[in-house]
DNA sequence: TATTGTTATACTCTATAACTATA
DNA sequence: TATAGTTATAGAGTATAACAATA
């Protein structure tokens, strides 16, 4: 019962006083576990992990976990619009504009006029694009490896499974907002 | 096995011709499982998810994630110095002095001078910021009995569980940077 | 009228560096 | 020398609003 603090109740007003001026409390070890209920937190901590270890893996090609997957989905699908891609990845119009605006700078991707509506933009990978994406997908894999070795291979797919699940259940609920 | 694109390849150059032009795609489901096998990418979208639902839910009370767990581990450790909480949450220390600024404007805490090292602050709740805690733990669980809905109460305790173990492994291994 | 890409703004969070006053 | 709190800066990510061109 990992979760027994779940409800825990705040420090009632009458043992406010310092922890310091309390006898009692010092140099009591603080309580690092008062957060323990609360999934949130886990999910963020751990999230800031991974993606810093992304960052790291990925440094040779100085690819961002974003950056990383807006190229595998133009990748896979050649010739989306931007809107579809930033549909997919739920990342905002307004922000893929800017990364586009990066990437097609560095020479990775490229916006082709779409032959079916004038207003929208075929998003391809140019030659450099896919040979970085390629190298990337292999430092990727390193670091995917490492996740399974910190979370054990058999954690690392149960989590897998479990988000994949809640994705499809949370935006099929209602989105937040 | 929704792992087993986990290694895929890019799509080769030779096949990078624009979907639209290429008849075989025209009108095909863009394939939104490319990234199936990287765990870091269900850990963010699962993330901003859980954390835009806590948002709303403590709308009500005008507190964010990262406040909250400011509050709640000072509540339960009155008198922790900056230099702890920033430990305890892995928050940069920069970046508590200014949550503190507003929270302290805010009147819901209040920094002490220490009594045993004059560099130092020991931090409390006001009395009103206890009383705003307690509130907020209210609507945090409410929040969390949203998830265990979203998730599944064992999923939501195996998740708990394994991030723990993690946070616990990846701390003691070797930090990522 | 609605959508696509775009520009602009604001705020949160992360990451640094440097300064001061103490230790 | 090192640490605690602070100030400042820069960048990523998120959330909006508004505009022109096109549907």
């Amino acid at each position: 019962m990992s979760d027994r603090k779940f409800s825990a109740k705040a420090a009632s007003p009458s043992k406010s006083r310092s922890r310091l001026a309390n006898p009692k409390m010092r140099g009591a070890r603080p309580d690092r576990g008062v957060l323990n209920g609360h999934l949130g937190y886990f999910m963020r901590r751990a999230q800031v992990w991974v993606f810093q270890d992304f960052i790291r893996t990925l440094a040779p090609v100085d690819i961002r976990p974003a950056q990383y997957s807006v190229l595998v989905v133009i990748g896979a699908n050649p010739g989306l619009s931007q809107s579809d891609i930033s549909d997919i990845l739920a990342i905002e119009r307004a922000r893929l504009v800017r990364m586009l605006d990066r990437l097609d700078r560095r020479g990775l991707t490229l916006r082709l006029p779409s032959d079916r509506d004038r207003r929208s933009h075929a998003v391809h990978l140019t030659r450099e694009g896919q040979k970085l994406l390629k190298q990337a997908k292999m430092l990727a894999a390193q670091h995917e490896a490492k996740l399974a070795e910190l979370f054990g291979p058999a954690n690392r797919q149960i989590m897998i499974e479990i988000l994949r699940e809640f994705e499809a259940r949370s935006s099929a609920a209602q989105a937040p907002r």
